[in-house]
DNA sequence: GCGGATCAC
DNA sequence: AATGGTGATCCGC
């Protein structure tokens, strides 16, 4: 929910313009060589570069290397460590092919670089420039904007109930920590590291389970005294907080940096909590700026673009919010370092690294962001998930067994969030540490578990037949394309005995609201609407399209009709060829818990809204086909015209020819299966 | 729209 | 022996 890059209160405020902030975080460079063939093995050249290893360093020293309290603290000796923990893991494998997938980008960049030098650069040139100008002219000096960050906030909530903990070296957190105290951070232990690593460096270090329901009572303390500096401050998580101080400190004569201190003193003395706070024109240098003196510190910035300028000149351009461990990466690359590096490379920014990307550098090279401070509205979420880590889990039932667990907890949180949604995402990590996540648009918006769970075990299916013996150490799912539930019913309802029932389960009602941000990238925007248009429907402001009940279902049936006869033939034969399949597939653990009324509706297939059968082993068999016909939709759209969709009905690829270890390319997730790759994958999904 | 990757907290 | 969960965005397909 922190979306601290967001251009939208930025672009409502610079009249004139409306800079893209947020920073690309891939790159669009040129091919690497390994997506020309297929690599079976580690992406590791035999002859390992430096720059590799130098990546997979950094990438294990995890992403707080800027955090503060890491002064003094020996970086080399805390790698070694870090590296001798993690050598061998599977955990480290992952990282090394990430790794080298970085160092090959980073070499294509080195390479574009050298020929785009010798090109002729005025456009792009003339283009940045204009650029900035127009930033320039919409520098706004005029606000107090404040950004406070709690001090190692998890770990000062323990030690004020813990009193013992003071002083001395502990974290918080499970396997993995979520921060530790400073005492801790003197040895090189750092959020997000793993605790046994953390033991290693620090071997007295004393672990703190996590307390949600403490930190959540203390961020409300804190937040009670903020409001009445700023009663539209902005929370950002837990943790952290922007304020706009402009009419506080106008209203009561005192300057930015007396009130704040005024505000850290009362936070510290009513809390028990230590505040570091950064006081700028924007939110993204406040957020700079509170960084210098942490912990329990302030720093200005001052409102002149001068010292906004010569600030920003010597900062390395990874305490920008927004460049991580890769980008800084890829920007050193081309030497740029600190932000006044940026400038001299202006004219190459946007080719090397996207318009997007470009586009933030120049912004951030400038010191200019948002100004605009406002809590969110809450309407602005949109998507909801949950996941888990476990021991590696492989076996169908387990798999299953599994989901399922998944599905109710997703159900939780859609009904806290009294949200449906439109599309069900599946993620899993594979026991390599792989990522994998298959998604799926349902006609009608759903949440309960038991709908969850169709929709997302023909994923799970897909997937297994994808990858034979599927190993699994996470698995998550996620709902997207958020409808506001009706909260007036079913919130009464929460918490009693008694579900909705399925008529508002699946009714798709006038007053549903599709959740979109007020104001839209523009780009998106025009995405959305041309292909949101099609049907003279009304549009509302993020394209999508605002379905009437009635002329939804009549939309509905229409689609429903074409779609019926565009497949038919296909669908009769997958029918009978899934028959086959199903016979030996395990029933449902479970029955509906909802237990709903057996009315027709309530069995209306959340793919295709078609009425079905009131028994949930055809039901589900249905969703199975809905999902599979999706499937071959798409690899009719991705065979040429003159290949028929008649050929596929003959498998072209057996089970049996289907390769036992698969060939999917390491190192560098950016580097992504060729179209063909990605044909096959699906028929074999289907049809094996 | 989908899937992979990155980023922040 | 062992490396998190939630949400968002961007890119290339």
């Amino acid at each position: 929910m922190d979306r601290r890059l967001s251009d939208d209160e930025n672009g409502a405020r610079d009249v004139s313009q409306s800079p893209t902030t947020e920073p690309k975080q891939d790159i669009d460079t040129v091919k690497p060589e390994a997506d020309e063939g297929i690599v079976t093995g580690p992406a590791v050249p035999a002859q390992a570069s430096t720059e590799q290893l130098n990546a997979l360093t950094h990438r294990l020293l995890g992403p707080s290397l800027t955090k503060s309290g890491q002064e003094g603290v020996s970086q080399d000796n805390v790698s070694q460590v870090i590296l001798d923990a993690s050598k061998g893991s599977k955990f480290y494998e992952r990282e090394a092919a990430l790794a080298a997938g970085l160092a090959t980008r980073v070499a294509a960049l080195q390479t574009r670089k050298a020929k785009l030098e010798a090109q002729d650069l005025r456009v792009h040139l003339r283009n940045a420039d204009a650029f900035l100008a127009s930033l320039e002219s919409s520098r706004d000096l005029s606000r107090i904007i404040v950004h406070l960050d709690c001090d190692a906030f998890y770990a000062a909530v323990a030690a004020l109930k813990d009193p013992t903990l003071k002083g001395i070296p502990f974290a918080v957190g499970g396997s993995v920590l979520s921060t530790c105290s400073y005492e801790a951070r003197k040895f090189g232990v750092r959020s997000a590291m793993p605790a046994f690593v953390a033991r290693k460096l620090c071997p007295e270090l004393k672990l703190v389970d996590q307390d949600f329901p403490s930190y959540i009572a203390k961020a409300g303390e804190i937040r009670a005294i903020l409001q009445t500096y700023d009663p539209n401050f902005q929370p950002a998580g837990l943790d952290e907080s922007y304020l706009d101080l402009t009419a506080y400190c106008q209203d009561n004569d005192i300057s930015a940096s007396d009130a704040v201190s005024k505000l850290r003193t009362e936070v510290r003395e009513k809390c028990g909590i230590t505040i570091s706070a950064g006081i700028a024109a924007t939110a993204p240098l406040a957020k700079i700026a509170g960084n210098v003196n942490k912990p329990d510190g302030q720093f200005e910035i001052p409102s002149t673009r001068e010292a906004v300028m010569a600030y920003m000149a010597d900062l390395s351009v990874r305490k920008v919010a927004g460049i991580g461990r890769v980008l800084q990466c890829e920007l050193d690359a081309v030497g740029i370092r600190v932000c006044a590096d940026i400038y001299p490379q202006r004219a190459l920014l946007v080719p090397l690294f996207g318009d997007k990307t470009a586009k933030f550098l120049l912004t951030s090279y400038l010191g200019i962001g948002r100004t605009r401070i406002a809590p969110s509205d809450g309407r602005d979420r949109k998507s909801v998930g949950t996941e888990g880590t476990f021991a590696d889990l492989a076996g169908a039932q387990a798999l299953r067994t599994k989901l399922r667990q998944t599905a109710e907890a997703l159900e939780e949180d859609m009904k806290q969030a009294g949200v449906k949604g439109r599309t069900v995402v599946l993620k899993v990590k594979l026991h390599t540490f792989e990522v994998l996540t298959r998604q799926v648009g349902t006609h009608i918006p759903v949440w309960t578990k038991d709908d969850i769970y169709r929709i997302s075990l023909p994923m799970l299916e897909r997937l297994e037949k994808e990858i034979p013996g599927l190993k699994i150490r996470l698995l998550g799912l996620r709902c997207t394309h958020l409808v506001e539930a009706k909260l007036s019913v079913d919130k009464n309802f929460f918490g009693a005995a008694k579900a909705p029932n399925t008529e508002e389960r699946f009714c798709v009602c006038q007053d549903d609201q599709i959740l979109a941000p007020a104001v839209p990238p523009p780009e998106r925007a025009s995405a959305h609407r041309a292909e949101g248009s099609r049907s003279g429907v009304p549009v509302d402001e993020d394209g999508w399209e605002i379905w009437p009940e009635a002329e939804f279902e009549a939309a509905a049936e229409q689609e429903r009709k074409e779609e019926f006869e565009e497949l038919l033939k296909l669908s009769q034969e997958l029918e009978e060829r899934h028959d086959q399949d199903n016979g030996a597939k395990a029933p449902l653990e479970s029955s509906r818990s909802t237990s709903p009324a057996d009315d027709v509706e309530s069995w209306a297939c959340p793919i295709c809204n078609r009425p079905q059968p009131a028994d949930e082993r055809a039901l589900n068999e249905h969703i199975d086909l809905c999902l599979s016909r999706e499937t071959i939709r798409e690899v009719v759209r991705s065979v040429p015209e003159n290949k028929a969709p008649a050929k596929l009905e003959k498998p072209t690829l057996p089970s049996k020819q289907v390769p036992r270890k698969r060939a999917r390319p390491r190192g560098g997730g950016s580097i992504s299966k060729s179209n063909h790759e990605q044909s096959n994958a699906k028929r074999r999904a289907f049809f094996s």
